[in-house]
Formats: C-alpha cells, structure tokens, sequence
DNA sequence: TCTTGTGAATAGGTTCACAGCA
DNA sequence: TGCTGTGAACCTATTCACAAGA
C-alpha cells in the first residue's frame, strides 16, 4: 500500500469522522472541500491514497470511502483488537475523561484508571476498573495497556510519564501544563487546553 | 518582522514552555534538539526567525530566549490584554476545565462559563461568573469573549457552535466527538480523546 | 574548539490543469 | 457535462554544510 503524509492522515481521520456523521449517500470532493474548508484537489490527492478508484465521475459512494478510511487505518475492528489505554491521575478532570463516553466507537477501549489515592479509588463508582498507583506496573503489564492518558498534578507530570515509559506505554495524551522530555519513540501528543489554545492563536 | 511558519511556530511555543521549566542558564540547540527530538539545524532555523542574534558560540540564554519568544507570540502581559475566553457546557468536562488552573500564566482569562441548566449554574460554586445558555449573545459581547471551549453534548456540538461564531467567536477548542463544519474563518482544534490518539497512532 | 546563523540542497506537500471515464 | 485521478509545477519546510564569531 501506498505510503500516505502525515498531514493527509490526519485529514483522512477527520473525513471518516464527517462521512459517519452524513446522511448523504454520495458525495463529491468539491462538497468535502465545503465542509472541510481544505483543496478539493487536496481532498482528491487524499482519497487517490486509500487506492479506492471507485469514485470516477459520480462523487463516492459515503459508506464505502468511510469503510475504506477505517480499514487502511485499522479503526473498529472486535474488542480484542481495540488498543487499551488507561486514565493515570483521577482528580476532577481524570475523573471527567473517565466517565465520559468518548472511546465509544473508537478503536480504543479504556481499561483502567489510576490514582495514588486509595481512599479515593475505593469510593469512587466506575464502569471502568480502578487501581492504586502502587500497582501501575503490574496492571500495565497484566491488561496489555498501551496507551496513557495523563491527568496527574503538574509536580509529578514527568515522574509518572517516566515511570510509564518505563512499563512500556507506547504513547501519552497530556493533559498536564508541562511539556514531557520523553525518549524519541514515545508518542506524546499535549492538549493542556491553554496550551492548545495558544498553539490555535499564535501568529 | 519575518514570518514564521506554522510548524515553526508550534516549536517555538514548545520550546518556551521547556524554557520556563529548565533550571539552566544557558543552552544550546543541541541540548534543546535532546529534550525535543527535533534536529539541531531545525532548532537553530527557528530561534533565528525570533532575529534575536543573541546565541553566537555559547547557546542561548534561558531567560532571554523564553522572553522573545513570549514577546514574539504576545503570551505575556498585563491581564487586560488577555485573551478573554469561555466554557460551554458545564458537564463534568466542562466542570473540571473550569476549576482547572490551566489558564494561569497563559495568554488567556476564563471569564464565563455558560450552561443550559439554570438551576446547576445557581447550585455550582465557581471562581469563574456562570450564565445561563440564554445569556450566551450578550454575555460573549458585553464581556468581549473571543474564544470557547466547547464542552456540550454531542447532539448540541453543531448547533452551539453556529451559535457561538455568530456571535462573533473566533476560535473553538471542540471536546465533543463531532466534527464541526464552520466557516473558514473560524478556528477549531478538535480535542476529544479518542480522536487525539486515534492521530496519534494512525500509521 | 564549540556553537550559531544561514545560503544551498533536498525532501515533503499542495495545487494546477487536464486526460479520461460515466 | 461533471467528476475523478494524477503527472507536473509550485510552494513550504527540513537538513546539510560551512563561514564566522567567541
């Protein structure tokens, strides 16, 4: 298969998301380049990668480019496949991203959550199993947990991101105001909403 | 000034925060290429579009660097010159981000957070002014409010943000799972979960 | 000798423009 | 006619490689 950029991924990710949120049966690069504000040629370029050639003349049929887009990136899929992350650090916003539904048709499956409180834990109710810090690396090894999403104060951002890595976490969403020295093969990806916000702005 | 592109910016903004958490004096681009993992040359290109010609033979100065980049960006400055933004959507989301200290020491103020549910923005205490949804027009113009942080259920996604960019909202940070179609105008960054590492992995 | 700053070379992405199919 | 798919041109960004300063 074609080697596909980056950027052309990550838009390929959105479109997935914009073809499973249509009502629409067919639809064209030019509508795409509408809803999406990007090139209609770029949209064409993106679509060319998937190796679809399906859509000559009449738009793509939506169902089809969608179901295309998920299996090139391996998105859905039985949950036994599904990559399983965890919630490390339950204050408030832990606690939020934890009960919130979003993994929900992701191809992530949230297994665990875990905080150095134990009363906390204890109390805490939870679809989701949770765990004392104390037992991060045996639960990261038991539940094949590959992905963290770090929710800790900022003082122990970097301790808990090394200790992570160091069970073998291949990625981190930090949620932290602090920016992670992390060996180069760890995914880190920063969504402090300051941060982001910034990041949007910055001219 | 010359102009610096976006990727370039994006590091910058990084590299000021690593800044501002290094205890050194000086540092050079190789020591800033380690903790970053970009290259060298890279690092050395975009310090060099701050035109600061400060760094010759012996790295750059911490605080001199992290203060041009903050002038450069305007991330700094007396708190009437902030980026006055809001949450919409009170949810346990919405809830965490606002008692959150994240704002502090950003080029932002969270001065509003606006909810449906009347009776949940009488029951919450907050630092941060609580309006009803209803009030959400005049608030954002009489408090000149430029960014949201939309935080609503899904269903609402769409409609709130229609709402929010006609009165005048120039950026949207979007926690929901849906995919926004805005005018291009308008900024959104899309930072659900799921979506974040769904990018992150995508290969 | 170590490190910056930057022209020049290279690599990466986007857009143009059009052939070809329905 | 309306749309896709894609070479070729163009633009953007990264990396190389080295002159020059401390």
């Amino acid at each position: 298969m074609k080697k596909i950029s980056p950027p052309s991924r990550k838009r390929l990710l959105i479109l997935e998301k914009i073809l499973s949120q249509s009502a629409k049966k067919r639809i064209t690069s030019v509508e795409l380049s509408d809803l999406t504000g990007w090139g209609e040629a770029t949209i064409r370029r993106d679509i060319s990668n998937l190796e679809l050639h399906k859509g000559v003349s009449n738009g793509y049929e939506v169902s089809v480019l969608g179901e295309t887009i998920r299996k090139t990136f391996q998105i859905e899929g039985a949950d036994s496949e599904k990559h399983r992350c965890c919630i490390v650090g339950l204050g408030k916003l832990g606690e939020a991203l934890l009960e919130s539904s979003v993994f929900e048709g992701s191809p992530f499956e949230l297994v665990a959550g875990f905080d150095t409180n134990v009363n906390k834990i204890e109390i805490m109710k939870s679809s989701v199993p949770l765990f004392a810090t104390l037992d991060l690396e045996s639960k990261i090894r038991s539940l094949k947990i590959e992905y963290a999403v770090l929710a800790v104060p900022d003082e122990k951002a970097q301790f808990m991101a090394d200790r992570l890595v160091s069970y073998g976490i291949k990625g981190i969403v930090n949620y932290t105001n602090i920016i992670l020295h992390l060996s180069k093969n760890v995914l880190v990806e920063n969504v402090n909403t300051a941060f982001i916000l910034t990041g949007m702005i910055a001219k």
